[in-house]
DNA sequence: TTTTGAGTTGTTCGA
DNA sequence: GTCGAACAACTCAAA
């Protein structure tokens, strides 16, 4: 776009980038246009296709989109909601308001980049543009490639070079407040829905202390600043408030990612300096599912597409229900379950435990946590997953398997986080809190907690479970 | 074109 | 109890 102003009337369209102050396809639609007017649309098409009528990230979203429509109507402006298929909404409300342009910011999701080609061409019909601004990645599409021209498949290599290229003159925030005198109202009064009207039910988010919208992600990065220091100690213990709880902000775009860059930059602390290095990863696996799409269902290394998972549907059932017997796993499944969250350590150890130990398919994993993570995003799940099972690019060695026990005991080594979510484990000794099938029967009377009565024996071996794994992956 | 060094997060075994 | 090696080669990325 030129820098001159040269529309008369645009549409900025909001999707995953939920807030006013350094927005970059919001700053663009601005500085090109006489008139912005602002729409968020819930979608019926992803509604439709989430698990159920109660979910956290539904609540998260609409919060979230009622405090932007507050923060628009203070600076004279106005965030039209609607409730319909997006591909239909935005090209028919375009034109009912004769804008010349949409503005938006680019989503790198193969369904995503599917429903922004169809709207495109939609508004291509009354003669409208479509424009699409990089905004949630720091770099995307072909901006950090190998000397090659390709782009890169192992992290290491893509963090140097992209941090190489960082610096705060690439972090500089779009300052949409100097235009802000050129958002428009539509003069149509149309209230925001209701979460019911769009046929969604509250949940225990509040409760949880998840609070959304942009001073939900204030609030979360003020008291994560108090800790960044410290974030490479603390960050695998999921006892402790180590990691940033961000990613949900993030995922949602209540905060923008060049802020948070460049505050990790500023900071030259080895904590900060992890971070960032988090910060990247998400970069990095957004980079491979646009480079690669075939990943969303395929392994990224083909030959990995053979194996012969075993698929055992009940001891699925034992994984996603919090029945495994083991108490790390059992505590990670339960907090995923009530909150929507669970730490990073533990989708690793549960993520190994799945494929590894119990053979399951790594999508089925995937799935589970696609419906269940208020964090939920395509790229970085299934990177995860995916480096988990040993599938994908840069994967984890396949011999590589966490040992549950071992991971506990290292971790979570007084048990508190266990406890926190297996009460019937409260009074279970230190001693025997990973592994309480080892505890003798009279040790098990005096804690209250039987065996295969009040908490379930281990539904695998993990030694004989990891010999079979290690046969498994060899054989392909 | 060839060579070289390296690759998120681990576990087990045996000396 | 501690420590190093094996686990398995392979492929990526740069020189």
């Amino acid at each position: 776009m030129s820098a001159a102003q040269s529309l008369d009337k645009a549409l900025f369209w909001f999707r995953r980038d939920l807030r006013v102050a350094d927005n970059a396809g919001l700053y663009h639609a601005l500085k090109s246009a006489a008139g912005v007017y602002c729409v968020f649309v819930f979608d019926r098409d992803i509604l439709n296709a989430l698990p159920g009528k109660s979910d956290r990230r539904v609540e998260f979203i609409h919060g979230s989109v009622l405090e932007l429509q507050k923060s628009l109507r203070a600076t004279g402006g106005d965030l039209i909601v609607h409730h319909g298929r997006a591909r239909e909404v935005i090209p028919n409300l375009a034109t009912a308001l004769r804008v010349a342009a949409v503005f938006s910011n680019e989503d790198y999701e193969p369904a995503a980049i599917e429903r922004d080609r169809a709207v495109e061409s939609s508004l291509k019909k009354t003669g409208i543009a479509f424009h699409a601004f990089k905004d949630q990645a720091l770099f995307a599409k072909d901006e950090v490639l190998t000397q090659a021209g390709t782009p890169f498949t192992v992290f290491t290599p893509y963090k140097n070079a992209c941090l190489k290229r960082l610096d705060a003159f690439c972090l500089q925030p779009y300052p949409t407040e100097k235009y802000f005198s050129r958002l428009a109202r539509s003069g149509k009064k149309a209230p925001m829905p209701a979460l019911a009207e769009i046929g969604f039910k509250a949940t225990n988010l509040k409760a949880l202390g998840i609070k959304p919208g942009v001073n939900g992600a204030l609030e979360a990065l003020d008291d994560f600043l108090e800790r960044i220091d410290r974030y490479r100690e603390a960050r695998d213990f999921p006892a402790v408030r180590g990691v940033s709880y961000l990613s949900v902000h993030n995922r949602f775009g209540t905060v923008s990612i060049r802020r948070l860059a460049r505050l990790a930059l500023e900071r030259r602390s080895a904590g900060a300096d992890s971070w960032l290095n988090e910060l990247i990863w998400r970069d990095f696996y957004f980079q491979i599912l646009y480079h690669f799409p075939h990943v969303t269902d395929s392994a990224f290394k083909s030959k990995y597409d053979k194996l012969f998972f075993k698929n055992n549907r009940l001891l699925f059932s034992a994984w996603r229900e919090a029945c495994t017997g083991y108490p790390l796993i059992d505590a990670a499944m339960r907090q995923i379950t009530q909150s929507g969250f669970m730490h990073n350590r533990l989708r690793m150890i549960v993520a190994s435990f799945l494929t590894k130990d119990l053979l399951i398919d790594w999508r089925w994993g995937e799935k589970y946590f696609a419906d269940h993570l208020n964090d939920f995003d395509l790229a970085a799940n299934n990177g995860g997953w995916q480096w988990a099972a040993s599938t994908g690019c840069d994967a984890q060695p396949y011999f590589r398997i966490f040992n549950p026990v071992s991971q506990s005991q290292r971790f979570d080594a007084q048990g508190k986080f266990i406890r926190r979510y297996l009460p019937e484990l409260a009074k279970v000794p230190d001693k025997f809190i990973h592994a309480p099938w080892t505890m003798p029967p009279l040790e098990q009377q005096l804690a209250g907690c039987v065996i295969g009565r009040d908490y379930p024996a281990p539904i695998v071996d993990h030694d004989v479970a990891r010999h079979e794994a290690l046969a498994l992956y060899k054989s392909v």
